[in-house]
DNA sequence: ATCTATTCATAAGG
DNA sequence: TCCTTATGAATAGAT
């Protein structure tokens, strides 16, 4: 780019590899900020450096409600202040590992220890995911009994328009198609 | 940048914004690659436009070895090709919202059916790292039978020996401090 | 880290 | 979307 044009390879001099990645990350965070206030873009960017270490960005939309906060990690109050820094170091090791693997990264890459820790994450997103899923269900279900209440009322209405007729004209009940009485389907239960 | 000063707020004019949005994408995008190459760096950027749709670019060690698949989606061969491109485009929609998910997103902006698509693959994905670690475990528990059988045979072999001392020297047995028979605890299930 | 010559990215316009 | 071009930004190499 400058005084030369690079060669699209790895740049095998260690001290410039070293000095390049440090600018073009920076280059490039900051293309990516610019990106998302620009155009309103959600932009994620995770950078692993060779020797494993991340450096990441990612933006959130203005309109983000309350998210779950991310499996909180708990702290004992009388832990001393090394300690709880350091469980919070190792936490955030198995959280770039984790995230390593998202991208198609080798589980089998991680230890025991490692795996357990992205299993416990992973059934804390899926209980997050069920739980959302099963309000939805019960606002469903509520709003199905509403509907399931005007129409019985309806029903009720209709039945003594429809006696009241019966008395005071001596007609024959009226007929309609109209299945009687009026019902709705939960179709929610089904799943 | 060019003939002007760009102001760092969101670009009001829709149509500027569109083409902004464009350009810069894949302006950054570049950036990403060749950082991964020049510096040997792993990269992954996922990009949201406003309307939703994403871009991304994960770029992959070379010394990544097998990766499970993603959860390949079963497509009846007598499948209509048509009927399949659908099927596969729902897939990549609801994978899209997933990973947007991942990034502190809000559940709650998806719909049911895609809370249910989403679960079922985290499934899938704590499925394979369970069988990672059973994989794990079942060669923990060779290899610590492994060190059982050596142990037991040398436990006979001494066994053997003190009875040989017996009957030749006729001295009283040989006590160590050594706890008889020889086992060793299998902490593998601990877990 | 800072400097600066160069190349690169891109805004505006068609 | 693609092309052009003037200009602002990024950065390679040096210090």
């Amino acid at each position: 780019m400058a005084r030369g044009k690079v060669q699209m390879k790895r740049i095998e001099n260690s001290v410039h590899r070293q000095v390049t990645f440090c600018k073009r990350r920076s280059g490039l965070l900051k293309k990516a900020k610019e990106l998302s206030v620009l155009c309103d873009a959600e932009i994620g960017v995770f950078i692993f450096s060779a020797h494993g270490k991340l450096y990441e960005l990612a933006t959130k939309g203005a309109a983000e409600g309350a998210q779950p906060e991310p499996a909180a990690i708990e702290t004992q109050p009388d832990m001393d202040a090394k300690e709880e820094i350091n469980k919070l170091k190792q936490e955030i090791e198995v959280l770039q590992k984790g995230l390593r693997y998202m991208f198609g990264g080798n589980a089998a890459e991680m230890s025991f220890d490692e795996l357990i820790e992205i299993e416990k994450h992973l059934e804390i997103w899926i209980d997050q995911i069920r739980s959302i899923k099963m309000d939805i269900m019960l606002k469903e279900i509520q709003l199905l009994r509403n509907k399931e209440g005007i129409l019985k009322a309806a029903n009720q209405y209709l039945q003594d328009k429809v006696k009241e007729n019966i008395v005071i004209t001596n007609l024959e009940p009226i007929t309609t198609n109209i299945p009687y009485p009026l019902t709705i389907e939960n179709k929610i239960f089904q799943y």
